[in-house]
DNA sequence: TTATATATGTAATGCTTGCTACAGAAATAA
DNA sequence: TTATTTCTGTAGCAAGCATTACATATATAA
């Protein structure tokens, strides 16, 4: 088997000047700041230490360039479909996944709350796309959330009354609702309480 | 005593060709679809009816038109604070503000969500004074509902042990949190099935 | 070498932004 | 009437927006 160092055949024309995942970096932590629309591609040029159509070359447009910051930023180290799947039980799922949140929201050296909850909560008509990605993201947790909670409820691992709609979504809105906490201000210790507090709204252990 | 309504002289020059609170509800409710800074003073003077130099005479600039159209979203028929005082305990003071939400940001003829929690999460630094003035009055809510917690504790009507702090966090998140579900498409119903869920993470009763 | 492919830097595009200068209109006060 | 005050409509401001045309630079392939 070739060695896939070696397989990687130099491009044709010229090489890029700058390390993409780096640049990608940069844009992601603006967009992370300063949401979408509020973060102009000047703005980014600056950041990224790249002019603007080495950006367009490298990324499309904008929204490209967003929608791939976007993905650089849902496939960190720990993803919250790994979260919810490696959990042995759903409630074990929601709390590590809020746990998360609390941590990730409240980084030293990236900006407070979560992108997937701010960079596009409101805009205009022309990056309703935008808004709709990102909700599709939100929604695809909160659905791998429930259904992970409706299997445990089917295996008798949680009351067979309990909601399992509510509660996942009252995860999802915590989480949310800590990303503006943390952006308002709040430090770590208190969102963690959040967290164990709002875990009491679980059935008893 | 004099007549207030014929007290009120006419002023001198010119009369305004516009209801001003009229004009004032249309800017509130733009902002609160599309948030502060994506929604342009051309979209404003359009839904209000007005010209641009109308709009200046008369609120000032864009930023001063905002700050009124949240003093006219706070001043509602039921206000935060009204609520709060007005419950008997603090527990259905939280239970009755997040139930005021739910209803709120899911009403037919307004903008799905909360204007405070979607207009300025974020934003250019040229609007991080926008953004300061909503986050303070979100922080204003939070310290009311904790110190009716904080009082429910001390008379002994919540348990010894009860951390207000963080109960009170928790329900100004859940308030955030259901503002985007409610943008992302969540109807009434779900909202108040989240508030009933929530409410289950306090003192048992 | 020459041809081809890709990236770069400069500079500019047309469009939108928040805001306002200015002249005229419409009211009250003298 | 005349003066004064206030608001309106037109028209335009400078600055910023996302995006790109174009010439040049730098790589590989023939």
């Amino acid at each position: 088997m070739e060695n896939k160092l070696r397989d990687v055949r130099r491009r044709r024309g010229r090489p890029l000047s700058f390390d993409r995942e780096e640049a990608l970096e940069r844009a992601m932590l603006l967009f992370w700041q300063h949401g979408y629309e509020s973060t102009s591609v000047g703005d980014l040029t600056e950041a990224m230490g790249i002019t603007a159509p080495s950006l367009y070359a490298a990324f499309g447009d904008k929204k490209g360039l967003f929608l791939d910051a976007v993905r650089k930023y849902t496939s960190g180290p720990v993803t919250a479909q790994q979260i919810i799947d490696n959990a042995a039980t759903a409630r074990e799922a929601a709390e590590s996944l809020m746990m998360a949140a609390a941590v990730g929201f409240t980084g030293q050296n990236t900006p407070s709350g979560c992108l997937l909850a701010s960079a596009a909560i409101s805009c205009s008509d022309a990056a309703l796309d935008v808004q709709l990605a990102l909700s599709t993201i939100r929604s695809e947790i909160e659905s791998r959330l429930r259904n992970k909670i409706k299997n445990d409820i089917a295996i008798g691992r949680l009351p067979k009354g309990t909601a399992a709609a509510p509660l996942a979504a009252l995860s999802l809105a915590v989480i949310q609702g800590m990303s503006t906490l943390a952006r308002d201000g709040a430090k770590r210790p208190k969102l963690i309480e959040v967290v164990k507090a709002v875990m009491e709204a679980w059935p008893s252990r």
